[in-house]
DNA sequence: GGCTAATTGGACCGACCGGTCTATATAATC
DNA sequence: GATTATATAGACCGGTCGGTCCAATTAGCC
């Protein structure tokens, strides 16, 4: 379809490993194997080698998880309903990949360290642009925008807070209780005034 | 003190090295160099290894959180503000160390998998008796048994989202503002009724 | 078709990984 | 003080890690 394709193939398979293993997690090897790729195409497209790679898959999460964004709240009136669609979705992938498939970008996260400096900064990035994406639409549709910041945080959280419960209990309960917490909360709580 | 010492420093070097860079991001030869102990007595002390010694740390980590929860729901009565005190201490605690001191538990259990199973089995442990631990003292100030439950959820999500969130952005601005929407729309709730 | 650049394929490398093993030293026990 | 557990010390091992390098192939272009 595209012109390249091994190296699409190699942002996938990175893509995947990230959000099942981590960074730590994968070798070179598996990477290539998954990918049907030698290491001469890996250092071809990508120099500077696996955390090259890793930042390239990093970027495309980024903006798949933009794409979806956008399509959730065109979707959705209420910001608050995408959301929890968007819940929704996580949980069943976490599900059908019996708890092994959690937030894409949350293992390398936290396994990366001031050193790895574009991995932190890509990951930077996108955690920013979704909390500020998410702040947008809600003051879009009633909130303040101080508070909005602050729910949008809190939202982010619970993402990636209850997936992480949710994994390790090897159950969706944890994100489930966790999210039918903030959701009671907020539908008792004004949407639209400051504060 | 104790008896044995190198043991405890051992179990000390790899709760620090999970806490900061996880499982796969230590090797052993660096954390017997902080342990100050030759190979030798790892696998003395701790025949299966690698993995049985961070098995005995998330052990150590767990009874640590479980002291540091009773001492805090001791010292203050409505337990949202011991909350808010074990939050405030995390946040210091990131800080201080360039947030590079995140969850103790988080980046294992993200990075183990099904196999690994003594770990998960220990991980999955502790986060459900700290979500127990948390339900209960909520109940008995008066949440609902339901609501309860799923505010301890909730609220660890909180912590581990937060802490996540505030790990990549290097500020700990997401963790503050997530914590003042969650603890803003407490107190605009009823406390105490049902549902 | 001939030339050039892009890509693939994989042998090879040193470093380090977790783990094993045996020799020595240090306590504990009688 | 001799004997026996217990613990320390580190040389050593095979395997795998990420990375380099070059030969072979393929695609693009005139």
């Amino acid at each position: 379809m595209t012109k390249t394709n091994t190296r699409d193939k190699l942002i996938a398979a990175m893509a995947d490993a990230l959000q099942r293993k981590g960074l730590h997690g994968v070798g070179l090897s598996e990477l290539l194997e998954i990918a049907g790729a030698p290491k001469g195409s890996l250092y071809h497209h990508f120099p500077g080698g696996k955390s090259e790679l890793a930042v390239a898959a990093i970027d495309h999460i980024g903006r798949r998880i933009d794409e979806q964004f956008s399509q959730l709240f065109r979707r959705h009136g209420d910001p608050l309903a995408a959301l929890h669609s968007w819940l929704q979705t996580a949980l069943s992938q976490l599900e059908d990949s019996r708890f092994e498939r959690g937030c894409p970008l949350a293992t390398v996260a936290l396994e990366s360290g001031p050193e790895d400096a574009e991995i932190r900064a890509a990951l930077q990035r996108i955690f920013a642009a979704v909390r500020l994406s998410l702040s947008q639409q809600l003051q879009q549709h009633g909130h303040a925008p101080e508070s909005a910041t602050n729910l949008a945080a809190l939202f982010v959280a619970l993402y990636e807070g209850g997936l992480l419960q949710a994994r390790v209990a090897g159950s969706s309960e944890p994100l489930r209780r966790a999210a039918d917490a903030l959701f009671n909360m907020t539908r008792q709580t004004p949407g639209g005034d400051a504060r």
